[in-house]
DNA sequence: ACTTATAATGAGAACGAGTCTCAATTGCAG
DNA sequence: CTGCAATTGAGACTCGTTCTCATTATAAGT
């Protein structure tokens, strides 16, 4: 199924209606080419002449966060703020690799990161729902660049 | 060495004074029996009778994680807030897992996760600085009271 | 199509975690 | 002990996010 059917399937799942906010926002999040933020969202939107309002948005994110078509991604351990969001069916991995130079974000996906949690919450008696690794790294880019990290 | 003499000859090198409110912070943080967040530590010196600001809590926990004793653990991928602080000198681990049940957050060290970081960043040519892993799962108790998660 | 009930929206007020300001206080070198 | 620079406290401020409520849009029933 298309990915945007997903989305107006869970809607009708609950009741809820079809609006063309829901269908511009959605729209824009599968435009975004890598994990963005919320300012960034907020920024194509307008730019494609929506005026859709900031509290609009944050409903639909929060909304898309719960039929699981999109993920958010904490990023920096010292940065609680700017949250990251991913879009599940574009992106599947979980996991993300995160440059400490420019601050660039890709996705990987690993199935041996998979196996290791299995074995860790097993070995604890936990029941595994899901897991998120971030791996801070320069990236080759800012290596040949000479960046360097505090 | 003792962890608080850590911390003061970090102050000292940086040529900072060695302030009671610096040390009863330190000393409250050294208290708290897990992962921590800034309302719990703020209370915990509130009950013993410290009139320490906010602002120089603030200030505090951020010398600390310049120092390289404490940490920051993002924690759920909802919520970007409520970050949890944790001592490295006490707490190894990078590592976390959640209970989705209960909330509670336990330190994990497994070295597979560490080769698993080497050997993604290797092939794609990055730097390995670090990395942070968060399972979300059931923990036993909750699984025994029959907790399920949305 | 036309109503009607109700869900959704927009604008801006409100909230809250974290930061900043600046006058008062404290640590410490001399 | 003194003087000065670093530190602190109290509260103002910031800014991302949420809430409020009057207005608007959707979809079911006629």
């Amino acid at each position: 199924m298309e990915i945007q059917q997903q989305f107006e399937q869970f809607l009708s799942q609950r009741g809820m209606k079809h609006t063309n906010e829901r269908r511009e926002i959605f729209r824009a999040i599968l435009d975004m080419d890598a994990p963005f933020d919320v300012d960034k969202l907020l920024f194509y939107l307008k730019q494609q002449g929506e005026k859709t309002s900031k509290a609009t948005i944050y409903r639909t994110l929060q909304l898309l966060l719960e039929s699981g078509l999109l993920r958010t991604i904490s990023l920096s351990p010292a940065a609680a703020r700017d949250t990251l969001y991913s879009l599940c069916g574009k992106y599947r991995a979980y996991d993300h690799l995160v440059c400490t130079g420019c601050g660039k974000v890709r996705d990987i996906e690993k199935q041996q990161i998979c196996l290791s949690c299995q074995t860790i919450t097993k070995e604890l008696g936990y029941k595994l729902e899901s897991h998120s690794l971030r791996i801070f790294a320069l990236c080759p880019e800012c290596q040949a660049k000479g960046i360097k990290t505090c």
